[in-house]
DNA sequence: CAATTTTGTATCTTCAATTGATACATGATT
DNA sequence: AATCATGTATCAATTGAAGATACAAAATTG
């Protein structure tokens, strides 16, 4: 598969939303994404569904934060994402009579288990508003990916 | 991509070679992985190399432990793979001159780099042999995957 | 109301990495 | 010499994200 970069995206894109006064076209953020507009719209459902951001149809519509970026965290954006898959490693089966395979498969589990964990709640202590740059002044264009041409 | 299952399949494969005294084939160890020969072999290779199992060709030939299960730990199995990749999320681009795409991509390194670390700190404490069954008989056929025809 | 803008979504194709499958040369044993 | 088993190359299949295109629906503008 792939490297799944969705939330690594969208934390990219609430950033910058976050510095502009109006919605902003999901053309334009898809380019600051390095995609089209399509894959934008598809990826950021989640986030709408969620409540964390808005959008709007028609002249003037794009897509707007509706909450402080101080409200938000990592948690909650990989949460509105559907929490994808963290790991790429697994278990061929899950359901066999070998007792050496299931211990194998607890210990695995377990072990990633005890890292998810730690994952999940280090990004639950992240807010967004902590990965703005140092000294950033509210809505102004930091990247040039999403300035006005 | 594909959940990856090799070290999953390895270890299942290296606690049932513990239970028997000669050499197994690829044939009948591929089965009890449930896969083909070749693939199997494949996948041995690492572990061949880094010398915890060793191959014979030819008449009586196979797979067998060359070192004791007590002296193998989780993680040197994992290495012995080449250390397949973790997490199934990345980052899209990494060089990027956009302030706010360097803060999003440090943070989830960040975390990434301390959810692993705990990761395989927890492999290295887990030993082979503390994965056999319980009671399990040293040289008895557990798994009847493996077990002759 | 008609034209334009923009989203929402369906439907492909592409892509990357593991996994599966086949083939065959090489080496060991009988 | 025949057989057995590994070592490895090569290609197809699989899976889920990502890329691309198309178009209906909704909101704004003139």
């Amino acid at each position: 598969m792939n490297r799944d970069t969705r939330l690594s995206d969208v934390l990219h894109v609430l950033l910058h939303l976050n510095q502009v006064d109006e919605p902003v076209t999901s053309d334009r953020l898809a380019k600051s994404m390095g995609t089209n507009p399509a894959v934008f719209r598809r990826t950021m459902a989640g986030l709408r569904n969620a409540g964390y951001v808005q959008s709007g149809r028609g002249h003037g519509g794009g897509w707007s934060l509706v909450r402080p970026l101080s409200e938000i965290t990592l948690l909650d954006i990989y949460t509105a994402l559907g929490q994808p898959a963290l790991f790429a490693i697994g278990m061929r089966s899950n359901n066999t009579d070998c007792l050496v395979e299931r211990n194998v498969n607890a210990a695995l589990k377990d072990t990633m288990a005890q890292s998810e964990a730690l994952f999940l709640e280090r990004f639950g202590a992240i807010t967004l508003e902590s990965l703005l740059p140092a000294g950033s002044v509210p809505r102004a264009v930091v990247c040039p990916k999403v300035a006005p041409d």
